[in-house]
DNA sequence: CAGCTTTGTGTAAGCGCTTACACTCGTATG
DNA sequence: CATACGAGTGTAAGCGCTTACACAAAGCTG
C-alpha cells in the first residue's frame, strides 16, 4: 500500500531524514519539533528550519503509537442535522482545532447505538483522548468505563457526575417563560414539550416543565395538565402539538414551546388557522435559533455555540491535566476532585410572538 | 503516559495476547480479524471468539502505522453552522460510519485556511485517506498535490476535474425559477445572489444567474441588471438585499433568491413593509430548507443530505479501488479514467410565496 | 579544585500492528 | 509414486515515532 499510484508519489521524509540533514539525533528532532524543554534554542531553530525545508511533519500514526496519545477528540451527536447540534459542534471544532486536536464525529441514531459506542472498544480505545457528548445521558457505569479506558469526558446539555459539563438552568428557563407570559396577563397556558420517552435525551423537558409550572404556582396560577402536548423536537412536532392544543374546547392563550423549532411549527399552525401569534395566541420558544428573528419569535436565548466551545475547552484542560498528573504525580493533591460544571446563562428575548392577553 | 490514572486501568489486550490465547500466531490473528482470505474458516471463528472474549480490538494507531492506511475521511467545511453544510455532513457521516471509516471534520474560515489545509502536510499526510470538500473550489494544483500525497478527493457543490463530485445543474436551477415566475405572468424580476468575491465558493451564483437570465431571454424578457443584489448567503444578506430592491423606484414583482436562507430574510423584510409574499411580491428560493415549509416558501429543492451520502460513497469507492489497483495491477486498464461526476436532480416545489402578478 | 547539579544530546528499546517470505501439509497431477 | 501445487500458518522485519536511560560538557558550590 502507499507505494504505487498513477501520479508518482515522492517518499515523504521521516524523522531520520531530518535528523541526518540537521546533523543531530532523532531524539533531538523529536524534542525540537514538539518544543520540549531541554533543547538548546539554537538547535531547535535549526531543526525546525530543516524540517520546514524538507517538508517534514510527524506521522500521526507513529506518534500516537509511540506516545499512546491521539490528540483527537470525538463528538458524539444524536443528530447532526439539527440546528442545535451543528451549532454546538461548530463551536467545539474551532477550539479543538486551535488547540491542535483532530475532531472526530460520530452520530448516534438510537439508544442502542449510544451504549454500543460508549461501551464497545472500537470507538474509544486508542482512538480518541476525549469525548464530548451532546444532549446525551451518560450513565455512571458508562462514565466509569470511559474513564477506565483512559478517555476524558465532557457533556453538553447534561451533567455527568465527576466530569466537566456545560448546561443551562432548565428550571430557570421555564420560570423565565412563565414570568414573561404572566406579566402579559395570561392565565391559561399550554406547553409544547418533547417526548420524554427518549432515554437518549435527559430530563431537560421535565425540568423546564417544573420551572414553568412552579412559576405559575408562585403567582397563584395553576397549570392544566390537559394542556401539555408532546411531540418530537422539530417543526413537525410543534405543529402537531399546536394543532392538538387548538382543538381543546378551551385552548390556551399563551404557549410555552420547549424549542424554537417546535415553536416555528406552532406558529405555522396558528397561521393556518388564521390566528396571529402575539395577538390571538402568544408563543414563546427556547434557543434563539437563528430564525427566531425571522418569524419574530419571543424566546429564551442560550448561546449554543459557546456551549460547544466551553465544553471543548474544559475537555482539553482535563486531558492536559491528565498528562501532567503523570509527570508531577504528587501535585495530584492540588487538583480539585470536583469537575468543572458550567451553568451557562440564559436570557429572555422579547419579540412579537408574545403580547398582552385579550387584544382582540 | 497512559499508565497512571485515578481509576485503575487494566492493560488492554494486544494481538499477542489473542494469539497465545487462541494458540495461533499473530499473523493469523491479524488475518482472521480482518477476514482476509487464507485463513481456515474454523480458525477464523475461533480467533474472533477469543478476541471477543478478551475484549480485543486492534489499536488503530498501530494498524495505521503498519498498513499505511488510516480508514479516515476528512470533511472540509466552510461553515458547519449553516443548514446546508451540517446536512451534507450528516449524510456523509452515515455512509462513512457504515463503511467503517472515521470521520474527521475541519472547518475552513477563509481562503487562506483552505489553501493551508489543502497544501500543508499537517492535515493530509498520513492523517486521512480521503477528503470531501463541500462548496469549495479546489484548484488543479491543489488537486494534484492532494493526489500526490496519496489522498483521495471528492467534492460537493463543485466539480474538480478528474475527481468524483456531486453537484446540481445550477443553470437549470435558474431556469426552473425563471420559468415558474414567468408562468405566473411576472415581467419585472429581481435576483438576490451571493457575493461572488468569495473565492472559496465557486461560480454557483453566476451559473444560477445565467440560467435565470437565459430563460427570461428565451421568453423575450430582459433582466434589468440594476435589480441584482448581492449579500451573504444567510438571512441577513437576504434581508438587506430585499430592502435594497424595495428601494428602487420600480421594484421587481418577482424575486429569485439564490438560497432559501436569503429568501427567509427577504420575506422578513417584505413583511416589515406590510407586503405579503406571493401576493404583492413573489419570491422563490433554492434548497428546500427544512423551514421553507414553515414560511410557505416556493423553492427549488435539492436533496442535500443525499449529496453528502453520495459523495462519501464515491470517495470510499475510489479509495478502495486504489487499494486493489496495487494488488491487481494490470486490472488498472479496466478502471475508467474519468471520475464519476454526479449531477443530482432538482425539483420545483410550489408553495405560497409565489403567485400571479397583479393580484392586488 | 573535587564534587555535584544542570543542561543538552545521543542510543536504543519499544509502541502494536501488517505483510513478505518461508514453510508444512494434504491433495491433485503426470 | 514422485512431483507440483495451493491452502493454511508461522517468523520476523519493518512502519516512524517517543522516551527512559546514559552520558558529556558546563556551571555551581564550598
Amino acid at each position: 500500500m502507499g507505494t504505487t499510484n498513477d501520479t508518482t508519489r515522492t517518499k515523504r521524509p521521516t524523522i531520520e531524514d531530518v535528523a541526518s540533514e540537521a546533523g543531530v539525533s532523532v531524539a533531538t528532532v523529536s524534542r525540537a519539533m514538539r518544543a520540549l524543554p531541554n533543547v538548546a534554542l539554537a538547535t531547535r531553530h535549526h531543526v525546525v528550519a530543516v524540517a520546514e525545508r524538507l517538508g517534514y511533519s510527524a506521522d500521526p500514526a507513529a506518534s500516537r503509537l509511540a506516545a499512546g496519545t491521539t490528540r483527537t477528540v470525538t463528538m458524539v451527536i444524536p443528530n447532526l442535522r439539527g440546528w442545535y447540534f451543528s451549532t454546538v459542534v461548530a463551536g467545539a471544532e474551532t477550539v479543538c482545532a486551535e488547540a491542535g486536536y483532530d475532531v472526530l464525529i460520530v452520530g448516534v441514531g438510537s439508544q442502542k447505538d449510544l451504549s454500543r459506542i460508549l461501551s464497545e472498544h472500537y470507538h474509544l480505545e486508542r482512538r480518541t483522548d476525549g469525548l464530548v457528548v451532546i444532549d446525551v445521558v451518560v450513565t455512571p457505569d458508562q462514565a466509569t468505563s470511559i474513564t477506565q479506558r483512559g478517555v476524558a469526558l465532557a457533556s453538553i446539555g447534561n451533567r455527568t457526575a465527576g466530569h466537566p459539563s456545560v448546561q443551562i438552568d432548565n428550571e430557570l428557563v421555564g420560570r423565565l417563560a412563565a414570568d414573561h407570559l404572566i406579566g402579559l396577563g395570561h392565565e391559561r397556558f399550554g406547553i409544547i414539550g418533547a417526548q420524554n420517552d427518549n432515554p437518549l435525551s435527559s430530563d431537560v423537558p421535565s425540568l423546564r416543565h417544573c420551572g414553568f409550572v412552579g412559576a405559575l404556582a408562585s403567582h397563584g396560577l395553576a397549570f392544566d395538565d390537559d394542556l401539555l402536548e408532546r411531540g418530537n423536537f422539530g417543526v413537525d412536532g410543534g405543529q402537531e402539538a399546536m394543532a392538538a392544543l387548538l382543538n381543546r374546547h378551551e385552548p390556551p392563550t399563551a404557549v410555552f414551546s420547549m424549542s424554537d423549532e417546535m415553536a416555528f411549527g406552532a406558529i405555522m399552525e396558528l397561521t393556518h388557522h388564521g390566528l396571529v401569534p402575539g395577538r390571538d395566541v402568544s408563543i414563546i420558544g427556547v434557543d434563539d435559533h437563528e430564525f427566531a428573528r425571522v418569524v419574530d419569535l419571543t424566546t429564551i436565548r442560550q448561546s449554543v455555540a459557546s456551549h460547544g466551545a466551553e465544553a471543548a475547552r474544559l475537555l482539553i484542560d482535563a486531558m492536559q491535566q491528565d498528562e501532567h498528573q503523570i509527570i508531577t504525580f504528587d501535585a495530584a493533591s492540588l487538583i480539585p476532585e470536583d469537575a468543572h460544571e458550567i451553568v451557562a446563562p440564559v436570557e429572555l428575548v422579547v419579540r412579537g410572538s408574545t403580547g398582552r392577553t385579550g387584544q382582540i
